[in-house]
DNA sequence: GCGACAG
DNA sequence: ATCTTGTCGC
């Protein structure tokens, strides 16, 4: 059911499809005491990856846990595919949590995708928990030029559809977008990303999530579920 | 037909 | 995404 090593694009649209039905954009759970960040790092030309994922007190933002597991990849990069190549590694990166977090933030598209399955979506759906996508660049959707200050705002339409919002984490730096994953509405996703985001243009969990994935890529972290300890949060 | 195209 | 150096701005 997750094999997603020989499958082709015409098969992977079917599934996306598949999932699609079982996608709901309401929050299922409001108070939310922990939130992780997931990505994926991997060097040049290898199908090695690095998949993490941290976990942060919400909405102190302080690290709590890390999971890193290291694997393969077969499916290659294909834009609006993104799940199909990411979501098993960090999958493994999620099993490997002794106790999982209220919701999770993926580096990526939720429903701003032409069949609402973004990573996010793609992850959260499977697993059936919430999500939220927060990508560095459009993939899908259109939305009107904000204002330069932090914490501007712009709704992302898919025609009459609200799917997101363009969200200006820093003045005078290029937004962010976000979007629900899986059980979560439009306006919790942008509530809770905004609480989020401190002094980086990328907000904590999936800007930590990205720094402990290349630590752990070029050897400095080892692979397993670490804790993480006072002088980690006291020197950063 | 052509361009655009998460990470 | 990754590979890379200097450079501009807060």
């Amino acid at each position: 059911m997750l094999n997603y090593n020989a499958i082709s694009i015409a098969e992977a649209t079917a599934v996306q499809n598949e999932l699609r039905q079982k996608l709901i954009l309401q929050t299922y759970n409001k108070n939310i005491t922990t939130i992780a960040g997931g990505d994926i790092s991997h060097n040049k030309d290898s199908d090695t990856v690095y998949a993490g994922i941290v976990i942060l007190s919400y909405p102190q933002m302080v690290l709590q846990s890390y999971s890193l597991i290291e694997t393969k990849t077969k499916f290659p990069y294909v834009p609006q595919y993104l799940g199909f190549r990411e979501v098993p590694a960090l999958m493994e990166a999620w099993e490997q949590i002794p106790a999982k977090p209220d919701i999770l933030v993926l580096d990526g598209q939720g429903i701003t995708h032409p069949r609402r399955m973004g990573i996010a979506s793609h992850f959260g759906v499977l697993k059936n928990i919430q999500t939220i996508g927060c990508a560095k660049s459009m993939l899908y959707g259109s939305y009107d030029p904000l204002a330069d200050e932090k914490f501007s705002t712009s709704p992302i339409y898919s025609g009459s559809e609200l799917l997101g919002y363009a969200l200006r984490t820093k003045t005078n730096v290029k937004p962010v977008y976000i979007a629900p994953g899986h059980k979560v509405s439009v306006e919790d996703s942008l509530r809770i990303m905004k609480q989020c985001t401190i002094k980086h243009r990328i907000p904590e969990p999936t800007r930590l999530a990205h720094e402990k994935v290349n630590l752990f890529r070029v050897g400095k972290l080892k692979a397993g579920y670490h804790l993480a300890d006072i002088q980690t949060n006291l020197f950063t």
